[in-house]
This record gives C-alpha cells, sequence and structure tokens, in this order.
DNA sequence: CGGTTATTTGACCGACTTCAACTGCAGTGG
DNA sequence: CCACTGCAGTTGAAGTCGGTCAAATAACCG
C-alpha cells in the first residue's frame, strides 16, 4: 500500500503530465499537515484567503448556510484536492470548510503556492487546471440541483465520486470508501434528511449500488451511469482527452 | 453616453485597480467584436475550448442540456464578463454558450489571451480574478437552487443582477435591463416556466420589484434583499474588501 | 449498560410540475 | 384594414415529488 500523501501526485497527474523535479516541490507543499476531527471546521466564511487547502486524506467539504440554518455543500474534497491556488486574489472567504470525516490537510501561505508556481511552469498550468476543473464541477452540480430528479442527482453524485476515488487509487472499481452521514448527502443535493434516505432505499432497490457501513458498493455501473445521466467528460481528466 | 464596450474596463475595474497602459492592452483584446442574434449559440458542448469570450454588448448564458432536453443555465454573462480565460488548460468545452439577447462578442484565440497576460502583470492577476469571482457566483447559485425557495432564489438572482448591472453602469439604481424571457429564469432557478411565472407575481404583489417590457423595476431595495437574504460578498467587488 | 447520534418508517401537507386552454401582442400578407 | 400566425405570458385544475412532523429502531461510544 502506498502512503496516502500520494494521493496528491495521483491526482495532479490525471490532470496534467509532470516531471520528477515538478514532483519534488510539489511534495515539499505538503510539509507538516494538520489533522482535523470530524465535523471540524478547517476555514470559516469571512477568513482572508491566504491559505490554500490541500486535503491528503479523508474528506473535506464546502458549505454555504442560510441565516435560518439550511445548509448547501457546494463541493467535496477528496484526498488530492487542492482549492483556493489562486484565491489571494480575492478578499475573504465567502463559505467555509468542514471536516466530513477524519483528515490530515495541508495549509499552505500563498506566497508558498506563488513561489513554487513561478520556479515550475508545468506547476503554475496544473494549479490553474486545478481551479478550473473544480469550477467545472460546481457547474455541474448546478445542473444537478436544477434539472436532475432526486434520484438522478443521487445516482450522478456518486458516480462523481467513484470516478474521482478511481482517479486518486482510493476505489477498486466496484467500490470505495464513502465517509458521508445521510446529512451530508442531503446536503449535497438539496433534499430533506428524510428524502434523501428514501432515495437511498429506492437507489437499493434497483440494483445498481448500495452504502453500508461507511462504503459505496457498485453493482451495476452501466445501470447507475443510464440512471444519472452520467459522462465524466465534465471531470476532464487526461485519459478523456483522448475521446 | 459612453460607449458600450467600456464595459469592459468598467468591470474589469471593479475588481483590480490598473493603469492606463494596462487598459490600452486590454482594449486591443476586444478588436473585431461578432454579432449574434438572440437565442444563436456561441459556442457548443465538444468545441476545444481555444477561445476565450469577451461580452461587449447585450446578455449570453452558459447552458447545459439533458439528453430529454431538460434546461439548465448556469450563468448570465453581462457586458464586460469575460470567460474561459484561462480554459485552455482544459480540453473541451463541456457547456454551451448561448446569447441570450442580440449582443456583440468578442472571440480572443488564447494565444492573444496568453501575449496580454504575460506584457501585463496587472492584466494577469484581473484575468485570474475573473475567473474566481465566476466560480465564486458558480458556487452561490448551487446555494440558491439547493437550499433557497422558488421566491427567494428569484429574488436573489434579481438582486445579484442588480448589483453586477450596477457595477458596469447599465443600471441607474432603481432599474436595469433585463432582456430574459421567464424561460431563461426559469432554466436559471430549476423551475417551470409555469411556477416562475406564479413566483413572479408573487414578486410583484410582494411591491418590492417588478419586470415589465424588459426591464427590471425594483420599487423597495430592502425589501428585496431581505426576501432574498441576499449579501454581495460573493461577488467580491473590490469597493467590499473595506468592510 | 445508558446516552447520544444516525437511520428508518408512517402519515400528512405543501411546493412545484404537468397538461391544457386562453390572452395579448407583434408581424405578415391578403 | 383586417384575418392569420406565432410567440410570450397568464390562468386553472389535477397530480407528484419532496418536505415536515412525529416516533420507532439501529448503530455508536464511553
Amino acid at each position: 500500500m502506498r502512503p496516502p500523501t500520494d494521493a496528491v501526485p495521483a491526482k495532479i497527474r490525471l490532470h496534467t503530465p509532470l516531471e520528477p523535479a515538478d514532483l519534488a516541490v510539489l511534495s515539499e507543499l505538503a510539509l507538516r499537515p494538520r489533522a482535523f476531527a470530524a465535523q471540524e471546521l478547517v476555514a470559516a466564511a469571512g477568513d482572508p484567503l491566504d491559505l490554500a487547502t490541500i486535503v491528503l486524506e479523508g474528506m473535506v467539504c464546502r458549505t454555504k448556510l442560510l441565516p435560518d440554518g439550511r445548509r448547501q455543500i457546494l463541493a467535496l474534497l477528496l484526498p488530492g484536492d487542492m482549492v483556493d491556488l489562486h484565491a489571494s486574489v480575492l478578499g475573504r472567504r465567502d463559505d467555509n470548510l468542514e471536516a466530513v470525516s477524519p483528515c490530515r490537510v495541508a495549509l499552505v501561505p500563498q506566497s508558498r503556492v506563488l513561489a513554487c508556481a513561478a520556479a515550475r511552469p508545468a506547476l503554475h498550468e496544473a494549479f490553474m487546471r486545478e481551479a478550473m476543473i473544480e469550477a467545472a464541477i460546481a457547474r455541474e452540480w448546478v445542473l444537478n440541483l436544477g434539472r436532475r430528479s432526486a434520484l438522478e442527482a443521487l445516482a450522478h453524485l456518486l458516480c462523481e465520486l467513484k470516478v474521482r476515488m478511481d482517479g486518486v487509487e482510493l476505489g477498486d472499481g466496484s467500490r470505495y470508501p464513502l465517509p458521508l452521514r445521510q446529512q451530508h448527502l442531503a446536503d449535497c443535493l438539496g433534499l430533506s434528511l428524510i428524502h434523501l434516505n428514501r432515495t437511498l432505499s429506492k437507489l437499493k432497490a434497483s440494483g445498481c449500488a448500495i452504502i453500508r457501513a461507511g462504503e459505496m458498493r457498485i453493482d451495476d455501473w452501466n445501470g447507475l451511469v443510464s440512471l444519472a445521466h452520467f459522462g465524466a467528460d465534465y471531470l476532464h481528466f487526461r485519459s478523456s482527452l483522448a475521446a
């Protein structure tokens, strides 16, 4: 088993071919990670955007809250995901970063990101690409929330996570770890907890997939894909460029 | 009246202070715009991402479609908006750009964008900021679709457009041009056309605002803001950095 | 084991969708 | 000038999806 921090080079190489020297510089960015417990806040709205966040292990989410407590998850960050790499160009954070599961996260001063990007042009391009892809995923979520039914949207989210998890070698093709509570899924999909629970039952009944014991198990990938109308193009994996 | 292409410098200076030399280089990017009729496709999913898009006049939207024809608008682009400035790092477009109203749009080869960014570091930073802000808006839309009611979401969208229109001097504080059909609004908000129509009636009944003859008129800004729980922080205007 | 949190189930309700028809208006051509 | 057409918007009725309230398990944890 490779050490878990290998998710970072694995993820970035999904998108950008890098030389060993680039990877060496990259690995120095993620030194001295911090550990967070489940539900702990990694960063809060209003904070200055002077730190980039690199997830090494576990799962993190972006959230926004409404005054009356309604919560929406804006993005799920898996090991290898790097966010807010360029965010210093904005003033202050307008969302929260919250640990979904116990996790290890590197919080990197923007100055170090900049130095790193300046030293290695390939990394500069790679960082840009990470940011663009995160934005593309957010747009796909807009479609998910706006125009897909609860079951379609759930299936779509689980397809996305499958592909992303496989990308960082955390899935084995038919299963992957899924540390989300049902409340998290509901907050990703804009559903009530209760309706999400019933939608999960429907998914189970379809025979395509089931979530149990913190793990997603896929029994019929094609069925799941067609339930969701899933196409992986928006994830912009390098391997899919050929198509 | 200033020429309409002034929306570009107006918009970018909302976010980034620029010197005259920067503005001169910028204005050369937007030479030779193309005109599009309402509903015309500016770019389609699957196209190579080798052109950046700068809106000079009129309104453009990003859309995604589901196989059965359901449509979701992912973003509304106003005069001055510049999108896909860095998108050459991705392979192919995964969404469409569609003219909402008759419009003029500059389609700029990525190579010229890069040359421009290389020549003027301030523009490089400004372009980055534009991209980050577009992503921040997309995340706010996720919240809008996921957790706000139809009326709240409608009010929120109209607040956002008010602030953005004022930013490029197309609004006068209590009115702004709104060339969207009701179907467009419905596709922004993930609603059926009919329910959107009824939600518009409800908004009118509230006395806060009314849409008529291609124009949005605001009668009670504070009321509209509190209906929507609107806060402009996610737009990251430079003027709001002070707060 | 007791206490807390996560999940499941039932009954009911409301927001939003669908289907269908009608209005108002602008353009077009007889 | 006035039918005719086509599109945007409006209204009504009925149905469905998803939300809310309430309570019963089931899993987790010290």
